[in-house]
DNA sequence: CTGTATCCAATTCGATACTG
DNA sequence: CAGTATCGAATTGGATACAG
């Protein structure tokens, strides 16, 4: 393991704290949908229906309040066309496209092995 | 990027629908709970008291909840020592610490951006 | 097309009390 | 020490309707 629990909190003070920022973010970013819309704009820019079917089982309600949040993070960037009909545009910024070069890695670990992992008895 | 999410999802088919295994998966280790413990089993063996001091603020059924789902995901190894009073410790399998080698990288880039990235208007 | 508003159901979660 | 049981509060989440 390249680098222990313990130096990355000993690494930033404070963090790990109930309430602190680090906690905060990982809620955001761990959360249900939170990372299958960050994994789907990892692929590129995505349209608010393009999302909507992308990740599926979202509800428009969830999809706005993830977007929101990551936005507020400062993690998805939101443009939008003046136009009618109205076209937006979602896309990651670079500090999200920094945060999914870690957490795609982890996704991809998953993908590989959670079916062989469900429902089996504790080892 | 190394992988793309693309890529992830034509390797492993079938993955990302809704209730599937990766996504069943994805809900336990990335939980608000999950996160944490793992964390704090990847510095070694604990025991119940060492995990409930060390996550702080997490509920005795939490701990027991977040426990039990990591265990049957095969994450966990828990081992209890006959004794009076009881003693168990709980630590991760080979299958956890392979995970955790994925998974503490991104927690670190988090403990290191998080304070900058909260509470500020979207980009 | 891109959302917001509202209501209601389901789930999560924490506090407390209690057991082996 | 290491949990389980139970209850109620709080949050999450989905369906629907509607607005710009």
């Amino acid at each position: 393991m390249t680098v222990s629990y313990a130096e990355i909190r000993e690494a930033s003070v404070g963090a790990f704290s109930e309430g602190c920022g680090t906690r905060v973010v990982l809620d955001h970013i761990m959360s249900k949908w939170g990372v299958l819309v960050l994994a789907s704009l990892s692929d590129g820019t995505r349209r608010w229906g393009e999302l909507r079917r992308d990740v599926g089982g979202i509800s428009e309600k969830m999809l706005a309040t993830t977007l929101r949040t990551l936005s507020a993070d400062g993690l998805v960037h939101r443009e939008s066309f003046p136009a009618v009909p109205p076209h937006v545009e979602y896309s990651l910024t670079p500090l999200g496209r920094d945060l999914m070069e870690r957490m795609l890695p982890l996704v991809e670990w998953v993908a590989e092995h959670a079916d062989g992992m469900l429902g089996r008895d504790p080892v």
